[in-house]
DNA sequence: AGCCCTGTGTGACTTTATCACTGAACCTTC
DNA sequence: GAAGGTTCAGTGATAAAGTCACACAGGGCT
């Protein structure tokens, strides 16, 4: 059965109101879960699949601030939802991925009703804050170098991994020529084949 | 009378149950109000002064991720507060600040009686957000001449600014010699006089 | 004066970003 | 399956930013 870990700590009454409230929405890959601009329909509470979040510069360049998976909550949502300002960024999916969108008044009624609703959204705005913080510090001061590492060596278990140089200049904030330039290097040291719109570890990547 | 403004929607008998167990703290220039790794004493509200947040990387560098001035709230420590995880960055007072420290056990009261309150701290938090990522996005791609110049430009009616290159550097996320060496330029082009640890602006810096 | 500490200036070099362009891979459409 | 268009990738040249190493200046102290 669909459920979020949130709304498994209400109490029986008032978890039944917030089910009858909602019904998982389905979103396949590419879909746009929200642009930069839009204003907030509700807050997001992602069931299963991968959304990432990203923003798009004055510069025209944009960057993966950081990505929602399953029993997660786009925190984002809540400041838009309150404010009424529209979003700053784009929430685009990557792996199909079913949502409930938890309206206005429901989510007044929930921080209003159950303690550990409140823990729930102030635990995950701290995650935000906290990978926020730590993109900061990789921005300004890490190499490029191993942060692409780092990015390949994470999903090192795919075995290959299907993405463009431009696409994963935006997951790291950088140029693609700066990308092409250093996964040709990593290429040349043997730990991995490059072809159109893929990359293949080998055998002598790292692991 | 010290007041913040989340207090001030209270209604009257919470207000004071809040105001009697809260005395304002009195922080100097320079103080830290707390370090990466401290555990978290409360919530700060910030009643007067001005309190910059800054980390340090791994790398040793450091860098400012926001400031708080009067009627602020210290939001990252929420996230402390709930967890009990340490900070991962450091609170240094820029100019003397009163502030009140709301424990957790109010914290939680709070919250759970005044939907105005809770209003207030998903402001704050939504607030942060956009700075960390607007910060994200200005690391990433803004030039750091023009990000240099527009620190300076904020700051113009000072007529004399008292900060060294190195701390320059902090606010920015770089190093001290490109401080130097674009002030220098500066300097070179007529808009201001640098001296050791001041900066004046001359009359032909624009404003 | 002599010494020390902190702050600044700068050359040499590496890394990253930007610009401009080439060619390769894939997708249509006929 | 050849022609033409579009998206991706590779690369040289150059500029901006970060790193390393070191010289020297300003101001405080003995």
């Amino acid at each position: 059965m669909l459920q979020h870990s949130i709304l498994e700590t209400l109490p029986g009454p008032l978890r039944r109101e917030a089910l009858s409230g909602l019904q998982p929405l389905h979103f396949e890959h590419g879909k746009i879960l929200f642009r930069a601009g839009d204003p907030c329909q509700g807050l997001p509470l992602v069931l299963n699949g991968s959304v990432k979040v990203q923003m798009t510069g004055l510069s025209g360049h944009s960057i993966v601030l950081y990505r929602m998976g399953a029993d997660e909550i786009c925190t984002l949502s809540i400041g838009c939802l309150m404010t009424g300002d529209g979003f700053r960024a784009e929430a685009v999916v990557e792996d199909d991925a079913e949502v409930y969108m938890v309206p206005r008044g429901l989510f007044d009624r929930l921080m209003d009703q159950s303690a550990d609703f409140r823990l729930g959204i102030m635990e995950s705005y701290g995650r935000r804050l906290n990978d926020l913080m730590l993109l900061v510090e990789e921005v300004a001061f890490r190499r490029m170098d191993e942060r692409l590492f780092q990015w390949l060596e994470a999903r090192v278990g795919q075995g290959v991994i299907t993405i463009t140089h431009q696409e994963l200049a935006v997951e790291l904030g950088t140029a693609r020529e700066v990308v092409s330039r250093l996964l040709k290097e990593f290429e040349r040291k043997g730990l991995l084949r490059l072809a159109r719109g893929k990359i293949e570890f080998t055998d002598s990547f790292p692991r």
